[in-house]
DNA sequence: TAGTGGTCTAGACCACCCA
DNA sequence: GGGTGGTCTAGACCACTAC
């Protein structure tokens, strides 16, 4: 039964988005053309517009016809959470080492992030990513004390962890919670980015859960300058991203 | 006829999950039960916790329970897109100076991103905002030329312009697109900051968009170093957030 | 005022999870 | 195997937009 109608329409009008048949601005068939086109009902061709809506490829008002807002892809799940999965599809060569790997107790926001008691015996790991053979990031994760055996068994060269223990040990990620703002680097931070300390870096902090909401992991990932970038659609009806007070505002 | 049904019950599942009634990890009422529990419609009861799902609060999966993600409130289009509304349902005192307004022709990229001819005129605005009395952000404006009247009628310590245009202009910001990383702070931004030269800044750069998807303006906001930080919830079935490769890989 | 999207109903079948 | 969420249908009424 491959997929279900619904993806199999979003799918043919996303593609026919990205294809220019459609430019910004352009408007949508009604949905009533789409329920003769597809011949499905029309609260499924509601849902495929509906997801395409949710990837701000197209805006949507009561009254109006639906109008085209981008023409760019959206990304996956796994391509936001995994540094590797994200970087392979674009094609670019990633290498990783881990340079350390110890048990320690959780600090306080360590184990406020994985919901843990205090004290609770975890596995840090600190990492080296390249893009292309340019080093390119700084991960510095803290694993849940029952995910950390699975961590522990990898090779230092492992190039996705979140894939490997998935496949070995069958801990998935399904839901994720991201940080993001800008720090100075550090000195370990600027000896292993080849960068000048206090230059800027682009930080990602993230806590990825599992099907039952379990926090795995707690991390720190820090970019060089210029490597990366996040972006983020929103409209009346949807805002995913939200802007925090930081903690030290003066 | 106030509020539709499914926003209603939605509410009262959200109130309920931020005060605790359902910690993180609670599973929710099943479908049935919300049915019987509000006396609505499946479709109707699907579509609140699709929109608890789609704010991240809550996970779902086939042949499960939902369960409790975060207890945390999500931000509003607004307060995403005005620093002003931000701040202020934060009880943050906001002050902004406009410190330049000139018109002149659009760079290469104004005009890619504000989606106009090359070389038309548009307002460039220098802005510097301010958190209880203490810089807070710099902000670099360009608007599209058709709503660059509206924006210099302003006064030049108006706090929120966009509510401002809307006000006075009709010109609404429906949708928007934001791209998020990290800059050294040049002299300009330096000197108006108070922070020193090449300090790391966090940069929001975004296009805000009317109801037809023609831009509005297209800015280039940078955060004093530790004012704001950005977060953003996804999952296997939701990823509102992109990472983007950067120009300067190496 | 005709057409559009937003909301809602009441059924149905299926894939999946868990006890 | 019973319960759960995922998908789909075929209707209905309403609020809003555009002309």
């Amino acid at each position: 039964m491959g997929t279900a109608r619904y993806l199999e329409i979003a799918d043919a009008m996303r593609q026919a988005i990205l294809e220019g048949a459609f430019p910004v601005g352009a408007r949508l068939p009604s949905e009533s053309e789409l329920v003769a086109q597809w011949s499905a009902s029309r609260g499924t061709v509601r849902q495929a517009v509906a997801l395409l809506t949710s990837e701000g490829l197209v805006g949507s008002r009561q009254g109006a016809r639906r109008v085209v807002l981008r023409q760019e892809r959206r990304q996956s799940f796994a391509e936001l959470n995994s540094f590797a999965q994200w970087a392979q599809g674009l094609g670019l060569e990633v290498t990783s080492r881990i340079l350390l790997r110890s048990r320690r107790p959780a600090t306080a926001e360590e184990a406020r992030r994985l919901a843990l008691p205090e004290d609770t015996e975890i596995l840090h790991v600190l990492r080296l990513r390249s893009l292309d053979g340019e080093p390119a990031m700084v991960e510095r994760t803290a694993y849940a004390d029952w995910a950390a055996p699975a961590v522990e068994a990898l090779p230092e060269d492992c190039v996705s962890i979140m894939d490997a223990i998935a496949r070995e040990a069958g801990i998935v990620a399904r839901y994720g919670e991201h940080l993001i703002d800008a720090v100075p680097a550090g000195a370990q931070d600027a000896d292993l980015l080849g960068v000048r300390r206090s230059s800027p870096l682009l930080r990602q902090r993230h806590v990825s859960c599992d099907q039952s909401g379990r926090p795995i992991e707690w991390s720190d990932d820090r970019y060089r300058p210029g490597s990366v970038t996040f972006s983020v659609s929103n409209s009346t009806t949807a805002t995913p991203l939200e802007r925090h007070r930081g903690s030290r505002p003066a």
